[in-house]
RNA sequence: GCCUGGGUAGCUCAGGGGUAGAGCAGUGGAUUGAAAAUCCUCGUGUCGGUGGUUCGAUUCCGCCCCCGGGCA
């Protein structure tokens, strides 16, 4: 059989080094991850781990492309839709969701497009406990200047001090455990899953290649019911909950309550999956040197 | 046909006698518990065409072409 005729789940086997237990597959938002791990989930046996931000909430199936129904039944699939839509959640709870999984011995294809959890996952997350709702409150009424002058020394040296969301997480871990968040980074335990224990791919998926599958799957997003799941979605709908920020969320609830039009909508789902994927592009590009690269253009 | 507003970066537009600048889009990057979040970087394009005035025009003047709006 010439490669160009193989399917990518046979050529995946094919490069697969028997002895690594697990399967890790990061890519690009519509790069086709979701139906790489299926494959590999029937051909190998094994069970598909969500590794996706926002797939871990319940609500917005057809917006965040969860697998449905008939993936589901296909092959076991987990930590998929397990969290209610305005509960937070985190890097770290899906470490805590994913360590007994690891733990039971059966093989886990984990697939999803959020590089920080991969990277938790494989190179460790420092044990930082909580914060306390207090100080976040009080925190999201301070204006930048204050938190950048409360911080410690060696967390603002390492800090881009015009990102408030990281330099409000450096002053709330501060402020709530005492220590500067650079000191607890320094001592981050040892990986759950270290990435020479994975076969680990990352889809490559290039622009000219992805952008048109995102046309598509907005419009396969349409046909599975998109619009009813906007006006079920709606009436509990809040900006601020973590849920809500699935790409085009906002605008979906604004369209099926009529202050948007489809075309717009349309346009700013595209758009944001755009920059979304580049975003992604470029964690990928830093941070998973040592995966092996699957093209997809 | 006449009057009028406009034709400047992929898009929306600002500007102005010494060859031009914002937002959006796009690019590259950062990223240790909100990460589908958050932040940083990058702007030469016959300034519609053509004549003229001028040391010099994209900017002023004439003509032409195209797109709005109004009157017929």
């Amino acid at each position: 059989m010439p490669p160009e005729a193989m399917t990518q789940v046979d050529q995946v086997l094919e490069a697969l080094p028997p002895e690594r237990r697990h399967i890790l597959i990061a890519g690009p938002t519509g790069s086709g991850k979701s139906a790489l791990a299926l494959g590999l989930a029937e051909a190998l046996g094994g069970t598909v781990v969500n590794a996706d931000a926002l797939q871990v909430f319940a609500g917005w199936r057809i917006l965040t492309a969860r697998p449905d129904e008939a993936d589901l039944a296909r092959a076991p699939h987990t930590l998929y839709g397990h969290v209610p839509p305005d509960r937070p959640y985190s890097v770290g709870a899906w470490l805590r969701d994913i360590a007994p999984l690891l733990a039971s011995g059966e093989r886990l294809i984990v697939t999803g497009g959020t590089g920080l959890y991969f990277t938790a996952l494989t190179e460790g997350l420092a044990e930082i406990p909580p914060t306390p709702p207090e100080v976040r409150a009080a925190a999201d009424e301070m204006p930048l200047s204050a938190l950048v002058a409360g911080l410690d020394a060696a967390s603002r040296a390492a800090l881009d001090l015009a990102n408030r969301a990281r330099v409000q997480r450096a002053w709330e871990v501060l402020t709530a455990t005492g220590t500067g968040i650079r000191a607890w980074q320094d001592e981050t335990p040892p990986p759950l899953l270290h990435l020479d224990q994975t076969a680990a791919f990352v889809l490559e998926a290039p622009p000219p290649w992805l952008n048109p599958r995102l046309a598509r799957r907005f419009a396969q997003m349409m046909e599975a019911g998109l619009f009813e799941e906007g006006r079920a979605m709606a009436p509990g709908f809040s900006p601020a909950h973590p849920a809500s920020k699935a790409i085009g969320a906002r605008e979906l609830v604004a369209h099926v309550e009529g202050r948007l039009s489809e075309a717009a909508l349309r346009e700013a789902v595209l758009t944001l999956s755009r920059q979304y994927a580049k975003r992604q592009r470029s964690w990928f590009r830093a941070r998973m040197r040592g995966w092996t690269w699957l093209s997809q253009g």
